[in-house]
DNA sequence: TATACTATTGGGGAAATCCCGTATCGCCGC
DNA sequence: GCGGCGATACGGGATTTCCCCAATAGTATA
């Protein structure tokens, strides 16, 4: 299994060149909604991790979706949920030296690539500042590898919305009402809303401000 | 002046460093609708390029919005525009020998950087290849640098609105009416309300889409 | 060619949202 | 202390949106 995985293959590869202790990629995309981990740590701290929903309250990850910039694990904020994870980590064997490169993609995607290796303050500096551009490359190479394979992001990243649609969306984003947007385009403004609901329907929105989030963040629209 | 500028300051050390001819970097934040461009290049191009508004149909621009791996200029389409701007480019004695990184922030801004140099292919391959990492090192660095720099996003970044209304904008993306988020929060569906115009008002916006859009894009809350 | 599907357009009436009002509570400054 | 201000809470009634319905034109597909 592990050896025909390309994504568990590629972070192994990672993990040999610098050798590393651990690579782990988390990504996800906030529309489909899915969820994609990949590791090089051992099943039984993979399915601690997991059994426990560690993604939803890891620090390293929440930070990473809020930060452009490499996240060193010892800038962390010490909260109960460093706490937790850590300390079960340190159960399993694994140091809490560590670094998150975060990664956001065009569409709201978002993705962190995590190392770790267990060594002193020095060494892992001289080790960060050696490989520190590399390991943006490779998170850059991956997050973009997971993300086109995911069929439920590729489907969602090509939601065929007509051009009147489209239009439609993007007048609702700029504040304008349906009598508004009927005027403006010559319509009636119940012709108008048939377009919105068309809309919501195939970004599987139940309201119009949920579409109209999820078309901005798949870019078929902007915010005014 | 331009010695004095951190920004060129950074974009010229890294020129001299990789030997390149030119570096340049364009932003956006889509919210501020402010624009954020640095470069190397001499007066005469720069001010060619700004007074044609190059920046509305570069597609290296273009490609990178939607793009988040590094961008080789002989990969872009070769449309009308390319045709237009790299003839320009040429008569100003810049070559179409070049790359463009492309940086995504996590509230919706967009930057990239971008590099070239007059070579052969063979050298030019061989640079690349061994400066890639640094040079996303350095588009990261840069590209926070600057949004971090730009008052009207730090103003925007820090709307104060009250855990309420963030409360209530969040579950509006997600697609909850005002009477479920009434019953969620246990409150009347006419204070869900209030709360929502209230948000509405501090974000300027006219309807409860608007708001979402640019609440999202503020990264006050995330899409469902 | 027949059929099926989508884009576009519209109406009637139910449902939700929005604007007006009011009220209480806590905080900050004069 | 007290008046102002923002956060929180609620209701009546006007406005808007939403869900049912239907029709036509174009395009794809069997």
């Amino acid at each position: 299994m592990a050896q025909l995985d390309p994504f568990r293959q590629f972070l192994d590869d990672l993990r040999n060149r610098f050798e590393l202790d651990h690579v782990a990629y988390a990504g996800m995309n906030p529309i489909s909604g899915a969820t994609h981990g990949h590791m090089t740590y051992g099943a039984d701290w993979t399915s601690h991790y997991l059994q426990n929903k560690y993604y939803e309250i890891d620090p390293t990850l929440l930070k990473a979706r809020h930060s452009i910039a490499p996240v060193d694990w010892n800038r962390l904020e010490r909260g109960a949920e460093f706490q937790t994870i850590f300390r079960a980590a340190r159960d399993f064997g694994i140091s809490d030296r560590g670094l998150t490169i975060p990664i956001h993609g065009p569409y709201g995607d978002v993705g962190g690539l995590s190392i770790n290796r267990d060594c002193s303050e020095r060494e892992w500096h001289l080790l960060i500042s050696g490989i520190i551009g590399d390991l943006q490359s490779a998170a850059v190479y991956m997050h973009d590898m997971v993300i086109q394979a995911d069929p439920l992001t590729r489907m969602l990243n090509t939601p065929s919305l007509s051009t009147r649609e489209i239009e439609i969306l993007q007048w609702t984003a700029a504040g304008k009402s349906q009598q508004d947007i009927g005027d403006i385009l010559s319509i009636s403004h119940r012709t108008v809303e048939v377009h919105l609901r068309s809309a919501r329907q195939k970004l599987n929105a139940l309201t119009t401000p949920q579409a109209i989030g999820r078309a901005i963040n798949l870019g078929l629209i902007y915010p005014r």
